[in-house]
DNA sequence: ACGTTGACCTGTGTGC
DNA sequence: TGCACACAGGTCAACG
């Protein structure tokens, strides 16, 4: 599920409800998505603690807690993190309730089970999750065109999973970068080191406006809408992919037909006639 | 260095 | 309607 702005949409959504609040108790229904420190410790760690604040580093969150400590959470495929009422009653794929001191509850939610949460000091969180190695935030204002192409050079690979890696470009998940792609009018499976200055800036301004229209849109719930704010709400961003999950329609722009292909096994859109090799 | 594959997990969308 | 069968917004490790 969530990407840059899906998991920024919910990091505002966290701001807005939940930073100032105190953390009143906890259960642990699925230990194993907690890599650090052991359940029990983890849960009397957080109890009692004030959320300070919540900052995201490509598509963790990281919730700060008073005393120094960091609640670090990734929602992987299908992850959802949701802002309720305590009466609800608790689906198998709850995986961890967090009482808050206003009588509301935060509850992880993932019916794969890939999501994983840790605790961790917030002076070890930078070391411990090699934020260090990360490329940069596409959408802060200091990402420039000259920064996007210094993280291309030197890189021989097929453009798709390069802008996959979260060593080049942190954020960029399967359906933002087929849909960056067509927008720049460039093939999945072209070399990075064929692609002219042109077509990098093209590249450069798309990553930009799709991330960018998508946090607008607050995300994308495609395919029955797994995907949720904080406040269990489908995003809007889904009404406006390109080619994302359209194989068979036509494209938007030409006669042609979107096409479907897996590139380093993930499932990827394109126009076989905007987006040529 | 690069590209592919499988593992992690389990529900659900899709097509027959 | 029922049933089998890919398939999933991500990450990581192992292999050729």
């Amino acid at each position: 599920m969530p990407e840059l702005p899906e998991v920024e949409t919910i990091r505002r959504g966290l701001v807005e409800e939940v930073v100032g609040r105190r953390i009143t108790g906890a259960h642990l229904l699925a230990p194993w998505i907690l890599k650090a420190p052991a359940p029990e410790d983890f849960l009397s760690a957080i109890a009692g603690r004030t959320v300070e604040r919540v900052d995201r580093a490509a598509k963790y969150l990281l919730v700060h807690l008073s005393g120094g400590w960091t609640w670090v959470i990734h929602l992987m495929l299908e992850g959802q993190l949701l802002y309720v009422e305590p009466q609800g009653p608790t689906k198998p794929d709850t995986m961890l309730v967090v009482e808050l001191d206003n009588g509301m509850q935060l509850r992880l939610r993932d019916v794969t089970g890939y999501a994983r949460i840790q605790l961790l000091r917030t002076d070890t969180v930078r070391e411990a999750l090699k934020l260090d190695a990360f490329g940069p935030e596409p959408i802060d204002p200091d990402f420039t065109f000259e920064l996007f192409q210094s993280r291309l050079e030197r890189r021989k690979g097929m453009v798709k999973p390069l802008l996959l890696n979260q060593q080049v470009l942190a954020g960029l998940g399967n359906i933002y970068v087929d849909e960056a792609l067509y927008r720049a009018r460039i093939h999945p499976a072209r070399k990075v080191n064929s692609l002219d200055e042109a077509e990098r800036r093209r590249l450069y301004e798309a990553v930009v406006h799709v991330l960018e229209e998508g946090i607008k849109n607050r995300g994308t719930s495609a395919r029955g809408g797994r995907y949720r704010d904080l406040w269990g709400k489908k995003g809007e961003h889904q009404a406006h992919l390109q080619v994302f999950r359209r194989e068979g329609q036509p494209c938007p722009d030409c006669d042609g037909v979107v096409e479907k292909i897996t590139l380093g096994g993930r499932s990827t859109f394109y126009c076989p006639y905007c987006q040529t090799l």
